[in-house]
DNA sequence: GTAAAATATGTCGCACACGATATAATTTAG
DNA sequence: CTAAATTATATCGTGTGCGACATATTTTAC
C-alpha cells in the first residue's frame, strides 16, 4: 500500500462519477437534437412538466443547480418559447416561470427520448436500482451544506 | 403507471448521476485550488503522475474525453509548467506529453487532496464498493462505441 | 508509386457550471 | 420606524465538454 495509491484514478470514485456522467449525457443528446433542447435545458422541462409552475430558487433546488447556471438557461427557455419569465407580484424578489402551451406540447414528444440507461448499458434491474439508491443517499446527505 | 413516469427526475437514473458528479466536484474544488488545478486538469495530472509520459490519443480514451477538451486543457497545464508537449519524432502526428520535474513535485501536495467519498458523504464501504463495481460496468460497456 | 482512406490533432462556436461580486426587495432587530 | 441582515436573482470571467469542421501525417490499395 503506497502513501500515492489515492492517487490512481482506478482507486477514485469520483473519476468513474464523473465519467459515466459524461457518457450518459452523450447518450441523450442525439435524442434531444429532436427537440431542440440541451440536456440541461432537458431536465428543466422535466421539472416544468411536472410542477407547471415554479420560482427560480425551487428550480435551483430541484437540479441542485446555482442561480448562474439556471439563470441564462430559462432565458433561452423563454427565447424557445416554451416558459414564460415575470417577477412574482406578492414577492418582486422571486421570478414566476410558468410553462406555455408549447412547453406543454414538447412533453408529447419528449415521452420518445428517454433511453433505459439500465439498458443501453446492459444493467440488470437489481444494479440499476441499486445505483438509483446509493446516488440518491449522496444526494440527499447533508442536504444543506 | 401513466405513459409520462418516464419523464419525472425522480424516476430518471440520469438525473442523479448528473448531479452526484456535479456534488463531489465542487467537494473537490477548494482541495484542488491549493493546488491551482481546475478538476479535470487534476485527473490528467492523476494519469500523469501514474505514466509519466502519454500521447493525447492515450489520455484522451484514459479521462474518455475527447480531443477539443484535451487540446486546451493541456495548453493550460503546460503554461503551469507541469507537463512538457512536443511532436513525436517518429510518428509526427502524435503529441508527445511528459511530465515535468515541478508536475512531479504536484503530486507531494497532492496527496492530501481526494477526499473520501465515502466517508464524506456517509456511504458504508460495501456501498462504495458496490458504487464502484455498477460506475465500471457502464464506463466499460461498449468501450469502442 | 501514388491516390485514397485512416489517424491524430487543432480550431470554432455554443452551452453549461462555477466562485466572486453586485443589486434590489424583504425581513428583522433595536 | 429605520438601519442592518437576509433573501432572490443577475452579471462577470474562467474553464470545461461537445459537434462540426479543418489540417497534417501515415497507411493502405491498386
Amino acid at each position: 500500500m503506497d502513501k500515492y495509491d489515492s492517487l490512481l484514478l482506478k482507486n477514485q470514485l469520483c473519476f468513474p462519477t464523473y465519467a459515466v456522467a459524461n457518457k450518459i449525457l452523450r447518450k441523450y443528446q442525439p435524442l434531444l437534437d429532436k427537440l431542440d433542447l440541451t440536456y440541461t435545458q432537458y431536465i428543466v422541462m422535466m421539472v416544468m412538466w411536472e410542477k407547471h409552475e415554479v420560482n427560480e430558487k425551487e428550480l435551483c433546488e430541484a437540479l441542485h443547480l446555482k442561480t448562474n447556471t439556471i439563470a441564462p438557461l430559462i432565458k433561452r427557455l423563454k427565447e424557445k418559447g416554451y416558459i414564460n419569465i415575470s417577477k412574482d407580484k406578492l414577492d418582486k424578489r422571486n421570478l414566476k416561470i410558468v410553462i406555455t402551451k408549447d412547453g406543454e406540447k414538447l412533453k408529447e414528444k419528449a415521452v420518445d427520448v428517454p433511453p433505459s440507461i439500465a439498458t443501453e448499458f446492459n444493467l440488470s434491474e437489481e444494479e440499476a436500482r441499486t445505483l438509483y439508491k446509493i446516488l440518491y443517499k449522496i444526494l440527499d446527505y447533508e442536504k444543506g451544506e
